[in-house]
DNA sequence: CTGTGTTTCATTTTT
DNA sequence: TGAAACACAG
């Protein structure tokens, strides 16, 4: 990145920015959209145009909005932008929308009807708080599981619907409409809000509170977003609300949105990203200025092409093509193994060729479609004794110890936390058993208050255990109210027999080691925040702009601007978190890492959505394969093939210098050998960007040549992509497929060729013959292409028109012969 | 309460 | 296949 070293002169933060770059730093005061490609540099518009905004005066610090959808996105911004300028990014609101919206709920918490020290719950939390309240209540769990039930409610949320808000159809709707309701009574007497219920209690004190919208419309004069097509429909309503359009009422003092995203990467409908969002953008905010950034500075154009090539074939875009200075480079390598095994090995030796070849491991990526793949990679990169790195994964503050030392925190704060009241009322083990706690929560529900009040009430020897509890946190609350952060937490470990608990635990090494780790975390945290000193976290609204840009016009020229929000009518600018609660929150909200050892050079592992945003040298995806990627669960609707799509256009994306594609003929899933054909997504890649390292096959193993198999092709036949790929190139035809592992990469390969050594034989015993229909519980109906095999190993290829050609087992798949 | 057997379920994930 | 959640017995 280049750094702006001499920061203070406006000619230096635009140089280098090419003409379309340049076009969106500067863009007039009004909303805009941004169509950033991949690899254009979208990061950098996005902090250069916030820069630009603050030297040139046209903005101070407080009234920049800049919201992204990670911690890591925001902490990067941040630092590029006190890279190029001196000014004081903390003052800015620059961050997730859930933390932005923690932000405004803190400072406004009396408004939006919830206590000063509300304690935020994360998926598991809200999990286990549905649990509870399905068990109290006595839901029938098989009819109404908690797992899905937290999916309906979050979904409601996202709509922006409370449960008086569900149309309820049927009664199945209507009791879930009810237990929405009680979970939401749960969480108000609690005092805790998900993750869900930050968004909407914003976005709803924004609708409903004049006053209080009006200042933030009249203050945020530049709102930025990036990753625009990750939003979803509360998100984007919440966006609207804060910039003042729409919905009438508002006096239209708003201030300009800009857009950033691109519609090729969005990846993220399954959590209910809507991309439509772009377009309602342009429409609903009379757009007039649209920019796309299609310079990619990033890849070589054998693999942009490619990429460009595979993203054309998905309808509804915007439209946007990527190109480059850089040349052709590699061509894109295709390997097909025969077994998820082989896939593995074979990649570890050019592996191990590039690291020869001085690729420093970190430079190289293994991209999958899901987790499950990871397995057999790490098995041959272990063998091979290259370190390597999984992403995903638990992360620090989800683990177990740590959740139980924040359950103990947490109650420090806020004793009707009936969250963790639970998680550690009998951990480490004090004699505290089911029953009791059951008596328990029917006191609390009988009088309607939390645990903790109720303990009083709960007579007998349970009732004096758990008092006891009580009164270890009550004595714990006394003696940590004048510790700073640290000595609290270090308080807590001893006190609470937590760390006691775990020194005697045979396997308690790294657990301990772990809630070290979180004094260290804590104590950091202090570090960064600034504690002691000034509000934290919540730093004023607006500090004086001389302050924090000293050398730039807007202490002149923009005083009006911003002292007009200058002393908060709100009072946010008194409210300040304890450093407890701010790391509570903290802990909330961003679940830190989930790795330990980050920063030594390996290779890293990754699912394809986990590896957006980043790049490197050189890219292996796995798994190319039908039901694989595309994934069989996104293939039933039209809209999930694209977003598979627009996956693989992620994953190629991120490769700089050199990209292999690869794919098996076998593959382990569920204790289960699967026959996958190739990915569809290779017949849309063009053939001069490719270089086969494995002859080039057609989808079928065998011998038995396609035969009827024209009229069927991949479901559907409806891409008819670039040409041969039934066509015979080549090495298309026979059983090639055997010849061609044992050729591949050295003799290793001849044992897993196993598919294709049994001869198809003459009659089988499974009453199936080509050209049968027969019928299959999830694909329906479908024509057998191909035979072979016997007895458990028989398998048969099936075309299904509407899911494409499969190869089933018959010993597991259930096929019922159709006249 | 704790450990062991049993069952169930397997895209993708951030906050 | 394998983990993770759950049920049940000691």
């Amino acid at each position: 990145m280049h750094s702006f070293a001499a920061a203070g002169s406006t000619p230096l933060l635009l140089h280098n920015l090419n003409p379309e770059q340049l076009a969106a730093v500067t863009l007039p005061a009004e909303h805009a959209l941004i169509l950033a490609g991949a690899g254009s540099g979208k990061t950098r518009v996005l902090t250069t145009r916030i820069a630009w905004l603050l030297q040139n005066g046209y903005v101070s610090p407080g009234g920049i909005l800049a919201v992204t959808f990670t911690n890591k996105a925001a902490k990067e911004m941040m630092t590029r932008l006190s890279a190029m300028l001196p000014v004081n990014v903390r003052g800015m609101w620059i961050g997730t929308f859930h933390g932005l919206c923690n932000r405004f709920l803190r400072a406004h918490y009396k408004n939006a009807g919830l206590p000063q020290a509300f304690q935020i719950l994360d998926t598991q939390d809200q999990l286990s708080a549905i649990k509870r309240l399905c068990k109290q209540y006595k839901i029938d769990d098989e009819r109404f599981p908690p797992k899905q039930m937290a999916w309906f409610i979050g979904n409601c949320k996202e709509e922006g619907l409370r449960p008086k808000d569900v149309v309820a159809s049927d009664p199945d709707t209507r009791k879930k409409i009810e237990i929405y309701q009680l979970y939401e009574d749960q969480c108000q007497r609690e005092g805790v809000v998900d993750f869900g219920e930050l968004m909407l209690r914003s976005y709803e004190l924004l609708r409903d509170n004049a006053p209080i919208r009006e200042h933030y419309q009249r203050r945020f004069r530049h709102i930025l977003i990036d990753e625009f097509q990750d939003t979803n429909k509360l998100q984007y309503a919440w966006i609207k609300m804060i910039a003042g359009v729409g919905q009438g009422g508002s006096d239209g003092s708003g201030g300009s949105v800009l857009a950033v995203g691109d519609d090729d990467q969005s990846i993220y409908a399954f959590r209910g990203a809507r991309v439509g969002n772009m377009t309602d953008f342009v429409r609903e905010f009379a757009v007039r200025q649209q920019i796309k950034l299609e310079q990619n500075y990033r890849s070589y154009s054998n693999i942009l092409d490619s990429a460009n090539a595979l993203i054309s074939h998905n309808s509804r875009r915007l439209g946007k093509n990527l190109r480059t200075d850089q040349g052709a480079g590699e061509p894109v390598r295709v390997y097909e193994a025969p077994s998820d095994f082989a896939e593995a090995q074979w990649m570890v030796d050019e592996m191990k060729q590039l690291i020869r070849d001085d690729v420093p491991r970190s430079e190289i990526a293994v991209l999958y479609r899901s987790n499950a793949q990871s397995r057999v990679i790490e098995t041959g990169l272990f063998n091979a004794g290259i370190p390597y790195r999984v992403y995903g994964g638990l992360r620090f503050f989800e683990r177990a110890e740590i959740k139980h030392a924040l359950a103990y925190l947490r109650l420090l704060e806020n004793p009707n936390d009936d969250t963790s009241f639970l998680r550690v009322v009998n951990f480490p083990a004090r004699g505290i058993g089911a029953r009791s706690i059951e008596q328990l929560q029917d006191l609390a529900r009988a009088t309607g208050c939390s645990l903790h009040d109720a303990v009083s009430t709960l007579t007998g020897r349970p009732g004096a255990v758990i008092a006891g509890f009580v009164a270890k946190l009550d004595v714990m609350r006394e003696q940590t109210a004048d510790l700073n952060l640290k000595d609290i937490i270090k308080l807590m470990l001893e006190h609470s027999g937590l760390l006691e608990h775990y020194r005697n635990e045979r396997e308690g090494e790294d657990r301990v080691e772990n809630l070290d780790e979180l004094v260290n975390a804590a104590e950091s945290f202090v570090m960064q925040e600034g504690f002691g000193r000034e509000a934290p976290g919540m730093a004023p609204l607006v500090s004086s702009p001389e302050a924090l840009l000293s050398q730039s016009p807007a202490s002149q020229g923009l005083s009006g601007n911003a002292l007009e929000t200058a002393p908060d009518e709100f009072g946010d600018t008194g409210e300040t978190l304890s450093p407890l609660q701010a790391f509570l929150t903290h802990a909330a909200l961003e679940a830190g890492d989930n790795m330990a050892a980050a920063g030594q050079d390996a290779i890293q592992l990754m699912t394809v959505h986990s590896s957006k945003g980043l790049e490197f040298d050189c890219v292996f995806i796995t798994g190319m394969e039908e039901g694989l990627f595309p994934h069989e669960n996104s293939m039933s609707d039209h809209d999930g093939l694209e977003e598979e799509r627009r996956l693989a256009y992620v994953a190629i994306t991120r490769a700089r210098k050199r990209l292999y594609l690869s794919h098996s003929q076998t593959r382990m899933l569920h204790g289960q050998t699967r026959y996958n054909l190739k990915s569809r997504f290779f017949d849309e890649l063009p053939e001069e960007c490719l270089k086969y390292l494995t002859p080039k096959q057609q989808a079928m193993p065998s011998g038995a040549g396609m035969g009827g198999g024209m009229g069927g092709g991949f479901g559907g036949g409806g891409y008819g992509g670039s040409g041969n790929s039934w066509g015979g190139s080549g090495y298309a035809t026979n059983s090639g497929a055997a010849r061609a592992y044992s050729t591949g990469a050295g003799g290793t390969f001849g044992a897993y060729s196993a598919p294709q050594k049994e001869v198809v034989r003459k009659e089988e015993p499974t009453g199936l013959r080509k050209g049968q229909k027969v019928f299959h519980a999830k694909f329906g109906e479908g024509t057998v292409l191909t035979l072979e095999g016997a007895g458990d190993d028989a398998r048969a290829q099936i075309n299904f028109p509407r899911h494409g050609t499969k190869w089933l087992a018959l010993s597991v798949a259930k096929l019922t012969p159709v006249p």
